[in-house]
DNA sequence: TGGGTCATGTAACCTGTTACATGATTAG
DNA sequence: CTAATCATGTAACAGGTTACATGACCCA
C-alpha cells in the first residue's frame, strides 16, 4: 500500500533499525496489514537511494551490528505531502478473498458456510483483543510522548480498527440467523 | 487477491469473454476491489495454460472477434477446493492507506483531518448508493437464475458490503465529534 | 468531429509473498 | 537441549498498476 510512508511516519518518532521498524509496524499498524520483514529491508534500501533516509551503522559485540535509519528533510517533505493527499479516492475496497468466497458460497452447503462464518467471528474477536492489548501497551508511550495531538489520532485509529472487526461480528450474527431462518422455511 | 478464483466463479454462470468478465466483475464484485482490465486478460492467459479454462473464438464483422472462455473440469475442481479453504486466517486486514494516514494524522492540523474524514464519509455514502443500484440491477438475474441458494449469498454479500461502508460513516461521525470536543477543551 | 463502446492485448514497473541463509546469545 | 531473540539480508516468483496500442462503429 504505502509501506514507505508508514516507515517514514515511524521514523519521525526517532531513528530506528529495520528490525525495530518491523516490530514497531507490527505492534502499532497491525490492523492495517502484516508486512513481510524482508520487504521492509528492501523498501529501506530504495528509500535510502531516493535520499528520504540516511543511515549509520552501530557496531555491537556478540550480536549483529545495527543499521540505524534517520529521516532526511527530503523524507519529511515527502511524508508531509503524502499525509495531505486524498487516499480515499479509489482505495476503499473490502479487499478480502472472504468476500469473493461469500459471493460464490452458493456452491457450498449452508452448513459449510455457517462454519466458515463462525471462524470469521472468532478471528475478529481475537483481533479485537489484540488491538486492545496493543493499545494498553502503548499507554506507556503516551505517558512519555505527551504529545496530545499524536495520541488523539492513535485513539481514533484504535476506534476504527475495533469497529472494523466488530462490524464483521455483527454481520456474522445476522448472517447466521438469516441462514437458519431460510433453512427452516 | 484471488482474481483467478473470482473469474472461475463468474464463468460457472456461463461462458464469457475477457471483456464480459471485466464488466461482470466490476458490476458485482465491486466492493471487493477494482481490477485492471489488462490484468484480467493476463490471468485468463495463465488460467488457460493451467487448463482451468478452454477457449473458442467467435468471428464478428465490423467489431473485434470475441474469445469465449469455458471452465473445464479441472477449473471446477480448483474452484470447489478454494471455496472450502479458510481464507480468514491471515487476510482480514484493513488494508488502506487511509488507516496509515489516520495513525500519523497528528502531523496535520485538525481542520485538515476533519476535511479528510468528511471526504471519507461522502465517498462511503456514494459507495452504498452504488451497491444498492448494483443490487437492484441484479434483480433481473435473480428472476432468471431462480437458484435461491446462489441469490441467498448474493444478499449476504450485499449486506456485508453495505455495512462495511456504513461502519466507516459511523466512525467518521464519532471521530468528528471527538475532534470538536477536544478542540473546545 | 469528438467521445464513448466494443474487444483485444503487450511492456514495464512496483509491490507483496515465500523460501532461504547466517550465527551468536539467552531463557526455560 | 531446544526454541526464541537479535539482526541482517538475497532470490525468485506472483500479483497489481500504469501506460500504451489498434481500429471500427455509433451517437450527439
Amino acid at each position: 500500500m504505502s509501506l514507505k510512508h508508514g516507515l517514514l511516519g515511524l521514523l519521525k518518532y526517532g531513528d530506528m533499525t529495520g528490525y525495530d521498524l518491523d516490530k514497531a509496524f507490527k505492534s502499532s499498524l497491525r490492523p492495517a496489514w502484516n508486512v513481510q520483514t524482508s520487504q521492509i529491508y528492501r523498501e529501506l534500501g530504495t528509500m535510502e537511494e531516493k535520499e528520504w533516509l540516511s543511515s549509520r551503522i552501530e557496531i555491537q559485540e556478540g550480536k549483529p551490528n545495527r543499521k540505524y535509519y534517520h529521516i532526511t528533510q527530503e523524507g519529511e517533505k515527502e511524508l508531509k505531502l503524502w499525509l495531505l493527499e486524498d487516499h480515499v479516492k479509489e482505495e476503499l475496497y473490502l479487499r478480502h478473498p472472504f468476500f469473493l468466497q461469500l459471493f460464490f458460497a452458493g456452491e457450498n452447503t449452508d452448513e459449510e458456510n455457517v462454519k466458515m462464518i463462525q471462524i470469521l467471528k472468532e478471528r475478529c474477536h481475537s483481533e479485537i483483543t489484540n488491538i486492545e492489548t496493543m493499545y494498553r501497551d502503548a499507554e506507556e508511550y503516551r505517558n512519555i510522548v505527551k504529545d496530545e495531538n499524536r495520541t488523539k489520532y492513535w485513539q481514533l485509529a484504535n476506534m476504527l480498527g475495533k469497529s472494523y472487526y466488530q462490524n464483521f461480528i455483527n454481520w456474522a450474527d445476522e448472517a447466521i440467523e438469516f441462514l437458519n431462518k431460510k433453512e427452516g422455511e
